[in-house]
DNA sequence: CACAAAAAATGACCAATAGTCATTAATTAG
DNA sequence: CTAATTAATGACTATTGGTCATTTTTTGTG
């Protein structure tokens, strides 16, 4: 019987087309300012209806900024390269995920909330959370490649591998937060988003090197 | 005329009851938690009148963060040596910022939710919080501290140095604003908050010396 | 096809809460 | 003491995330 089939495309057919319409007022507008009312209009459903293919309004952001990461963890698996030690490897991961924000501003925002908000505070599934933050964070390719650069003796050996990943990933991920809501602030002293990346980038180098 | 001028000097003392009664309850339910009723009652006020001394719930909250941060640069100030070298008191200044979030996890998150949250979607002067960025952030006595150091012939010169300062300060604010907020997640892969940050200082440590 | 049962969609409604404003109370000046 | 100015009040409004009884659509069956 394909009924039950055709009903669970149609299903996530569904969550699709609300993710989309939410994205594009998302960006637009920004997710403050967009109400379920609205992405309701835009979607061409009645308010009701969102809430049987999404628990809140938050659960739609999620979800939309859980593509992206996974869009930026496929990028990075694809460019990892073998036949280069660990740390130019590490640097190409820092690039991938600088660079995906460096072109959508919007979407930036929209990841860094996530990143950078007290998740608890919102109507989400901790568990699943944390789940994603274990499976699908690119922490975990941190790791595999600074245990690489110890091996090769390319990398200090003084912190722990799995502290030094975790840093390397919450400095990065921290820059880009702050460098991306403070962009205006930055400016009024001379200093442009692009030099504080690239300044972070070459000072982290020199100092993971052994 | 006396009047007047006690007239302001309690129009400044409403202003303090009023931000210490929000204090105690952003730091003990939230401030996303805490409504302007219970501001009113907990400053013995009736509503209405929060809105003559204040423009809004965030005006409110930005002036309790501004205190703080004016309280750590004091603080900085008092325990910069000029016996001791400028690589030497640029760590005393990170640990005093540290310590500072170390104590009180409840302030930590509020000075850091307006480092990191997008102001203007919030119902704030602009103007005002362009002025203190500029003149009440610690990143000038960072740059100070830099410029000697670059002088002093400790510091890599490669990197302007307004540009070092900047990254300096926006990796610290990151890296805290992650650890923070992220606490939990973290612990999730056994890293620890505290593991973060002194791997953090010992890489940029190591990063910036010549 | 007809018709009942199940599933999906609807939008009026609810609750929470930031912010307002006409009214009242307190203070000052003459 | 009285009028005028200033401060305080709290009922009210507007916005919005989320709910649920009702209606519409789809499915399975004789």
């Amino acid at each position: 019987m394909g009924i039950t089939e055709r009903k669970e495309r149609e299903r996530l057919q569904r969550r699709e087309e609300i993710m989309a319409a939410a994205e594009r007022l998302f960006f637009t507008k920004g997710i403050e300012n967009t109400t379920m009312d609205d992405v309701a209009v835009e979607a061409e459903l009645s308010k009701g209806t969102l809430y049987l293919y999404f628990k809140s309004k938050e659960e739609i952001h999620w979800e939309i900024t859980q593509r992206h990461m996974k869009k930026v963890m496929m990028d990075m698996k694809q460019l990892m390269d073998p036949s280069k030690n660990a740390v130019e490897n590490l640097l190409t991961m820092a690039r991938i995920f600088v660079d995906h924000f460096k072109e959508d501003h919007a979407e930036a925002h929209s990841i860094l909330f996530f990143q950078s908000c007290d998740l608890k505070t919102l109507n989400l599934d901790m568990d699943q959370i944390n789940q994603s933050f274990v499976n699908d964070s690119p922490i975990h390719m941190v790791t595999d490649y600074v245990k690489k650069g110890v091996e090769e003796g390319l990398l200090r050996d003084d912190i722990p591998v799995t502290a030094l990943s975790a840093t390397l990933w919450a400095q990065l991920l921290g820059v880009l937060q702050i460098v991306t809501v403070k962009k205006d602030l930055f400016e009024l002293i001379q200093v442009k988003r692009e030099d504080i990346i690239e300044s972070h980038i070459k000072l982290v180098l020199n100092g993971i090197l052994k």
